[in-house]
DNA sequence: GTTGACATCCAAAACGATTTGGATTATGCT
DNA sequence: AGCATAATCCAAATCGTTTTGGATGTCAAC
């Protein structure tokens, strides 16, 4: 049995394929006697409309696009949780999701080109946006819709974003708080957009504080946990060592939690440690890893939203969010300290 | 300025869209010359073929379908890790990946055939089988290829799975060696078809071990956290409790463990805990979740490679893979007990 | 000068839907 | 009867590709 199309139901039927069309998209100058025989028709040979055709004819696809990053991601909560958020909210609007795994580079903006001039989708979510970022670029030039998760601070797009210098500002508050002197930050890779954003936090905090900035104390990661634990070899080997270690993201954080335990050290007590995200293994972590939340999912959600009233010409009124960041205090930043 | 179609490179080339066409995909019956100079107009003009009109007519999309549940869907880190192992893989050989998040019921069905009878994609991942499965009857029905994670005993359908009666046995064993009498179980769902097979695997243990088969100690929860905890609540009541327990996951095991430490019993030393997939979360758990692996990620990228064989039309020679478990022994399940 | 082989090109027919711009018939109103 | 109006229907164009089945021209061989 081949599959239906309008034609079969039009043969079927002695109606035109034109007005079986009209039929089941409920247009008025249709027949209800003649309405319902269609549809009882369609639903007898289980019709289901070539959605390929419809789109090249009308234009739209219903779908959104997303490129997730392939190079040692796949262990990346964050990604798999914003993921989350956006299909659970694009599924209540109608839409689906196309996603592309992706190297970056090269590979990486040809899949962009695919989904957007290659009309496959109606807008597209980027995430992690970078420094001048060339799918960014090419975003823009592009008419189709799209939301950003992250912003630098001049940036002019759809974005939704946490406040990540304030957090981070905060955070090393957290810590002097508790009497640490020697706050030390795990940094981000510098063509990340927020890279810059949470290393001016750090330094606000410490003019803030009255502190010295010891460019000693700052160690740039590439968001990885190995990359964390790294760090913290380097910087609990130098002559007067960080008593707290605040890294970028949670991965890294959990990393240098885990080279602190393997040198004999405690977590809490001997180095105070936060992270970044509050991803859901931070909870989980022995001890819990003390974060700045990120409300990943919601944010996914919002954007998915965001990005469906653009595709649909709907006024959206908030292009433009920055979330305030949420200190989730748990055991690893430690307790006061006497002194 | 317009996109770049056929038609525009035709015109201003002078060759026809037939020409263009058959330049562009690279066949013989073309002059090299018009060749190189239909190319570097298509580059000029930033030509990218419209990839809707192109799987409308030559039917196949180089896209692969999942349909993930929509309940509890974002704390699920198993459909996450399924999911980048399917994307990773299908992206090695240029295939893009449409997702849908639905509820379960009707919605879920509809997203099946709006994928495959729609023609939008080449083939289906279908994960977490279940018994009398209608996804599955639809998909035997239809005439795409698909995969199966997961499978019951008597099924035959292209599957990859993991031998969890095996496995199930094999960790009562664990208990048993060290030292435990009685081991309950926090059982799955039924419609799920895992769920008896895990259960055959523990009923076949007891027996290996001359103990008896005590229904009070099993309990089915729904996969959640929060059921889990809610087993321990009802398991450690009862008169004579059980000294372990083993749950058909590993998020239920993990709100067995915070059920039981809320209790002020201690994990490992008082009440032994096991889990089943080895998720991230269970070795960063405290204590570190025993559990039974599940290689997720492999999987995922299994199945993406055979589901694009069978697009391929290419032989596939391994359409029923069933894998050791593998035990992964951590400290909630304790340490052997004197007696 | 025919013939065949080869190289190069293209018009037109798909693919399966939506939409435009009427055509046809029946009805109501003077 | 004549005319406007409403209710139904449909042929054909369109979206942007791929593919089929030649058409045309050139050149060497006989």
């Amino acid at each position: 049995m081949k599959k239906a199309t309008l034609k079969t139901i039009s043969d079927e039927s002695g109606f035109s394929i034109t007005t079986v069309s009209r039929a089941l998209a409920g247009y008025a100058d249709v027949n209800e006697r003649t309405r319902q025989l269609i549809i009882d028709i369609a639903d007898r040979l289980g019709y289901q409309p070539n959605l390929t055709a419809r789109h090249l004819r009308s234009k739209h696809t219903n779908t959104l696009g997303m490129v997730i990053p392939l190079t040692a991601y796949y262990s990346d909560q964050f990604f798999m949780t914003l993921l989350s958020g956006v299909g659970q909210q694009a599924a209540r609007f109608g839409y689906d999701l196309l996603l592309s795994a992706q190297m970056r580079g090269e590979e990486e903006i040809s899949a962009y080109r695919r989904m957007v001039d290659g009309s496959r989708v109606d807008g597209m979510v980027l995430a992690r946006v970078r420094q001048r970022d060339a799918r960014l670029d090419y975003l823009k030039g592009s008419a189709r819709p799209y939301v950003v998760f992250g912003h630098a601070d001049e940036d002019d797009y759809p974005y939704i974003d946490v406040d990540g210098k304030t957090g981070i500002r905060q955070m090393v508050h957290h810590f002097a708080a508790y009497g640490h002197r020697r706050i030390a930050l795990i940094a981000a890779p510098d063509d990340l957009a927020f890279a810059p954003l949470r290393l001016a936090g750090y330094w606000a905090a410490l003019d803030d504080l009255g502190l010295p900035r010891d460019p000693r104390l700052v160690v740039t990661g590439d968001l990885s946990a190995d990359s964390g634990a790294a760090a913290v070899t380097q910087l609990l080997g130098q002559p007067d060592p960080p008593t707290a270690i605040l890294a970028c993201n949670d991965q890294m954080a959990l990393g240098a939690m885990a080279a602190i335990t393997a040198r004999g050290l405690r977590v809490g007590d001997d180095v105070a440690v936060a992270g970044f995200d509050d991803i859901p293994a931070a909870a989980n972590a022995s001890p819990p890893l003390t974060t700045i939340r990120q409300p990943i999912f919601e944010i996914g959600q919002s954007l998915a939203q965001t990005l469906i009233g653009l595709i649909r010409g709907e006024a959206v009124h908030d292009l433009h969010v920055l979330l305030d960041p949420e200190l989730v205090i748990r055991a690893s930043s430690g307790k006061p300290r006497a002194g």
